[in-house]
DNA sequence: CTGTTAGCGCTTTCAG
DNA sequence: CTGAAAGCGCTAACAG
């Protein structure tokens, strides 16, 4: 006795009905009297009716589904970003297919065939911390589907994007850190395969050369931003008979890492050396001493590229635009930079 | 010009075979002559030919997915399940649909649906803090798609579940706070409705009585897990004749923003009061000082949940299992409870 | 307002 | 080894 799912055939014969009626009735088509509607109604609730998804996207070639995919969710930005997403989309609609590439380009590509398998009505997408070929990714647009990035975009893709000013707010953090008296200013870069590390890098050398400070190449080290190999970094840089006197570090999670690392050395922060971050994680406010940090509007972020990838799905490909958002970021002073009086 | 997808129609066409032979070839039927195979495969990866996986669903009432809710993502602890559970899943072939509910049940409700609408193959749960009727999740049963829980978990529901054994926990937690000298241990629970805090709850009590300590009914506290109110509460229980000198926390983001507003106050910790909390998120470790708390298996959580349940799907409803099983916790002691010397 | 018919793309008998 | 035909559940013309 295996359980039947209620179709429409089933309520058209108890009913008495034809099939299209029925199915009219139910997609509240205006050509049905009333009283027919009703009857249908009634019973498709009683028997727990349910419309079938998959004839129906057979012949829509729809699936009212966007896919995301995002390199983790254990700090808490991804998360975030996702509800603001989640949200917009629901309102619109659509559902949610959320899948995480673990920062391996390999993933990313499994994941991607996925989205493409679940036949996704969009996609958005911020990249993996190793990919640099981008074809499956631009398989998506062979097949009129549309992509929006948004925090770890393809630069090479013509396609919407939304982002924060990485340029700026690096030259912000920077230039805080030179106001409040910091003059070998060290940077714990990311990799170079993402534009994010290579905007907030010219950021950071911007500000530096605005206040004639010297770029020291021996002050920046680029990492591939697996956090167990911030301690080589961070000894590396203090163990040094010229110590940096303060860490600019590419986002929140290796600022982290950073501190904890110079707290057990028994260097003072921020006399000794000062560290800002980026991003304002979850973690950022309590650990000690408090990060100072670039906050970016996560939730916002989340929205702000649903609304843009929903904009393209169902429009024909000639009329999609490759619009660039750039949102606001606002530097958040804490501990790490200036002590509270 | 709209962009065509390849079928196994435009396959047959250009080979000039039958629509079953290439059919027979795509998904490696034995009777089918080499020769035809090669061909067939060879065009269909020319023309980038994908199944279309809804006239397959439609078929087969399967959809090869399995559906996932979680109560949210921002602490660490859930996303670490999500891995476990994603990597399960797709090594035997099943995508992973994640929703959170926001510790809403009317979302939880909501994401429910999306989960049916899109016929998942399975269902795995974490209820959100709201959650006391469980129609939502008996609707899968009725359609006869298994329900596995996991942290979580419905009592009434007799369904595999997968959590660790949080009476122990709570009991190993509130020992180790008597044992270094502690008497007057204050309890922040979590709300009733969840059976992880009446477990906890009554792991405490057991491990008082057990050493002859009163339970002081003032000292439990009660709360829905918002962490905005924590500060009353801890503020209510310190401000007082007679202020608790330990306090166990539901969980450990409750645990951290007591120990930042502790501190606030100028109490020492965990001199004047220690603090214990639960489930060793990401920052606990890091947080000033760091957190004493109980470890649970958050990978292995998710692995063998999604384990649990695939091993419902494709069995018959009468085959199933209610099968508990229960993960090992630890108690990991840092200097919230036992400063380092 | 209602019924009939023809598919969406694929798998699965049943015949060779 | 291959082909023809039926049909999964629904929608969308086309006729009344």
């Amino acid at each position: 006795m295996k359980s039947h799912q209620t179709t429409i055939i089933d309520i058209a014969q108890k009913l008495n009905l034809s099939k299209s009626t029925v199915s009219r009735a139910l997609t509240g088509h205006p050509n049905v009297k009333e009283e027919t509607r009703k009857a249908v109604l009634a019973l498709a609730e009683e028997l727990d009716y349910q419309r079938n998804i998959f004839s129906i996207s057979l012949i829509t070639n729809k699936t009212k589904t966007i896919g995301i995919i995002v390199p983790e969710f254990i700090t808490s930005f991804f998360p975030q970003v996702i509800i603001g997403a989640q949200e917009v989309a629901s309102q619109q609609g659509y559902n949610l297919l959320v899948s995480q590439s673990n920062e391996s380009y390999e993933t990313e590509v499994a994941n991607a065939k996925v989205m493409l398998t679940n036949r996704v009505d969009g996609l958005l997408v911020s990249l993996s911390k190793e990919t640099r070929n981008f074809d499956h990714l631009k398989a998506f647009h062979k097949r009129g589907v549309p992509v929006v990035f948004f925090n770890r975009v393809c630069e090479e893709m013509m396609v919407p994007k939304v982002v924060v000013d990485d340029y700026d707010a690096a030259f912000k953090a920077v230039e805080h850190l030179i106001q409040i008296g910091k003059r070998r200013i060290a940077h714990l870069a990311g990799p170079e395969s993402l534009a994010i590390s290579r905007k907030r890098l010219n950021g950071y050398k911007d500000a530096l050369k605005k206040h004639n400070i010297k770029i020291d190449e021996d002050l920046i080290i680029s990492y591939d931003l697996t956090l167990s190999k911030v301690r080589i970094y961070v000894k590396h840089l203090l163990d040094n008979d010229n110590p940096p006197d303060a860490l600019f570090a590419i986002n929140d999670p290796t600022a982290i890492e950073a501190i904890q690392i110079i707290k057990q050395m028994g260097r003072r922060i921020p006399e000794d050396i000062a560290v800002v971050g980026f991003s304002d994680n979850y973690a950022s406010s309590f650990i000690e001493p408090s990060l100072t940090t670039i906050s970016q509007p996560v939730k916002e972020m989340g929205e702000v590229a649903m609304q843009l990838l929903l904009d393209q799905v169902d429009k024909e490909m000639s009329k999609w635009k490759p619009l660039v958002k750039v949102l606001n970021t606002e530097l958040i002073v804490r501990n790490s930079t200036v002590k509270a009086s």
